[in-house]
DNA sequence: CCTGTAAATGCAAATCATTTGCAATTGGAG
DNA sequence: CTCCAATTGCAAATGATTTGCATTTACAGG
């Protein structure tokens, strides 16, 4: 069973040491930089692109900035993004140096998500590659169901 | 390890049987749907729309339609939906009476699919969902890497 | 075989999430 | 303080999927 070590996640990461790592890459930090990058901080949780626009103070910044920053910082390797079964993506913030491979419970009537330790068996991952002659393997799980308030 | 049946599917199933089961839900059986089925009978492999709409003879019948009866066989469990890298939808054939549970290899740059028998383990979800109060618990698991052919 | 009717279809327009072109703006190195 | 690449807003373009509606059709029952 893999060891996983996103419990880091939950040592919010200073707000300094985020647009730090957009200045090391020559990246400028803008309002809507900075709003998005705190309102990561202040939910642990997966994001989904509205939800950050609708947590951004006054609805500033367009949407289209928001999806633009995201696909930034996503490739700087500063958020994960997660598919759940509805059709948007989310968005969660990573910690320096990890790669943010973790899964999730999510329940399938209010989208609330708890984030696992648990992960796929990584010998029996490395076998399938092998048997099937691929490479660079990996894997996307998430599981669904109700959660404790959903079933009333 | 929780045993999977899905080599049923191997076993491409008739199409009167497939037009039965429509038949039994009081469901028309019409050119579009005769050739979806059959479509999806020759392609033990998960298929988009867009795939399905260009191996139609003659490019008959809408695009609407293909959704329309693919919606409808879904809900009726005659097909299983699954969601790789790219944003497209994909179905596949389901043998009556299985639940069609089962994950893929995929390659991220041609799609190709490969059928897998390993699943997560079962106790393990079990744990997952009693420590976290959630009931009815499923999950989705697909596997990502670099096929043999694409690696050059 | 004929018919009534619910089920299905085609077509076009609507939605939803996301992306992109472009001209105007701005952060921050020097 | 200045300059220029990086960013942004806005509007229009995509791509997948859905839906309204008027028209057609499969098939149960006579």
């Amino acid at each position: 069973m893999k060891k996983c070590v996103h419990k880091h996640l939950h040592h919010k990461q200073e707000l300094p040491a985020l647009t730090d790592r957009l200045r090391r890459q020559s990246r400028k930090i803008t309002g809507p930089r900075a709003a998005i990058l705190e309102i990561l901080r202040q939910h642990p949780h997966p994001l989904t692109i509205k939800e950050i626009f609708s947590e951004m103070p006054a609805g500033e910044c367009d949407l289209a900035t928001i999806y633009r920053s995201l696909h930034l910082i996503e490739k700087m390797g500063m958020v994960k993004r997660f598919h759940f079964h509805d059709g948007a993506a989310r968005f969660e913030l990573v910690a320096e140096g990890d790669d943010g491979h973790h899964h999730h419970l999510v329940c399938t009537k209010c989208s609330q998500a708890v984030e696992l330790e648990e992960c796929f068996p990584v010998e029996l991952e490395r076998k399938i590659a092998k048997e099937n002659g691929f490479k660079a393997v990996t894997h996307k799980l998430e599981f669904f169901g109700i959660c404790p308030a959903c079933q009333r």
